[in-house]
DNA sequence: GACTGTTTCAAACATATGTTTTATGCATAC
DNA sequence: GTATGCATAAAACATATGTTTGAAACAGTC
């Protein structure tokens, strides 16, 4: 343990808790294990954290701001560029942040941790949503909205802004299943691009057709349909 | 208990278990907890499934049996239409399978032990996967491809099926998450065919996009802000 | 060098939990 | 009626696990 002896317990148990706590869930994961990963006594972890659900907290804080911070969806220089430029680079950073090792490493570590939340919100989880993920909802809301000139209200804009979290949250999540079903589509640090990049354009085109300001009947599309599934 | 009376021990286990494990996740899930639910004393779960990794096996087999046979993506009548109906057929199939009370009942039940599954995959999970999630893969291939002509391979193919999957997954996993951040669009049994139709037009723009012949360029884009994360 | 506050350690504690055991009801067949 | 096989019940068992305890090691200060 050459550079991990470089930190202290404390980091080192939050460092190996952000796996553990990822690989296997809060519940599944023990703090024996943690201590050990950690090459830490198991007392230390309540020292320091009081206990596992502070270790949590820690964890999650650790996770997000690193990850912001490493990789921002927003950039000064590009304030002024096209709204098409400005989505392909949140996307991207949304997909370096998810997969890369210096991000959060996918499904293979901190990445399922995040997943879980989504699905399955932590108290601790309240305050990440505030800090970290809503700034990040309102720059890509902002960027759908420059598609339209404005006229577009949330309706539109919102649903448009969940399609796209929806992809690169799945990419990082559901790796397990994607390499079953399309191992080429493998989220892996070869073809994070190519992934990234077949994101923003399906992604362009969705908009695109959603804030197409024609096709007003197209909504009622669905009605015809619905009892077929009752 | 008035009708849940007429339901034999091992089904109200099995509908019991779904819910528990899909809620709380496997490990968290406890037996007894399980049983009590059910009605049904502890030691009846082990006689009937063996043990708890058993009894999660027959509630996978339970769900995704009941589930596509409640829910068929296809149908015979719709063999010969255009692929925009085969695929908003598709889509809102998904919607109702995981949305809906006769379905998966969304996040507040076993939809998130699906989810689950798709970043966890347990071992039993290796046969669903053949048995019933393939033959989907493959419903889906087929109406991707006949967008167009048979002349697009693979390599555009099946990241489309994902960025329709990931949509459809997303708003059934991370229900909680779109509460917070954009209440409007929640998956309810009110809106699910408003939200399914946007997942169907948004997707229909995507594929436009991606099949189309042109813009061969388009590919390169990611290259080159790639530096930027590094 | 002795003192003090902080951190680490090994062991113990209390509890939660999956599983097993043994006994009891409850049909159906002989 | 009696016996046999299936289903359920209560209690016991063994273990895993979060937390606490009290002592030891360490670092900085006077």
């Amino acid at each position: 343990m050459p550079e991990s002896r470089m930190l202290t317990t404390k980091e080192r148990i939050i460092d190996a808790a952000g796996d553990i706590f990822g690989k296997q869930g809060f519940k599944a994961a023990t703090v024996r294990n943690i201590a050990r990963a950690a090459d830490a006594n198991i007392a230390s972890i309540n020292y320091h954290f009081r206990d596992k659900k502070g270790l949590y907290g820690a964890v999650l804080e650790d996770i997000f701001s690193k990850g912001v911070q490493k990789f921002p969806s927003t950039c000064e220089a590009q304030k002024n560029c096209s709204p098409d430029i400005r989505l392909q680079t949140f996307i991207h950073s949304m997909f370096y942040r998810f997969l890369t090792g210096e991000g959060w490493r996918g499904i293979s570590g901190k990445g399922r941790l995040i997943a879980r939340e989504f699905s399955n919100p932590n108290p601790a989880f309240e305050d990440i949503l505030e800090t970290y993920i809503k700034p990040q909802k309102k720059i890509l809301v902002a960027i759908i909205s420059d598609f339209s000139n404005g006229d577009v209200g949330m309706d539109k804009i919102l649903p448009c802004a969940i399609s796209i979290i929806a992809q690169c949250v799945y990419y990082a999540f559901a790796a397990p299943m994607i390499q079953r079903m399309a191992e080429e589509s493998m989220p892996t640090t070869e073809n994070i691009d190519r992934l990234a990049d077949h994101v923003f354009k399906f992604s362009l085109g969705g908009i695109q057709t959603i804030l197409s300001p024609l096709d007003p009947e197209a909504s009622q599309q669905g009605q015809r349909n619905q009892e077929k599934f009752q």
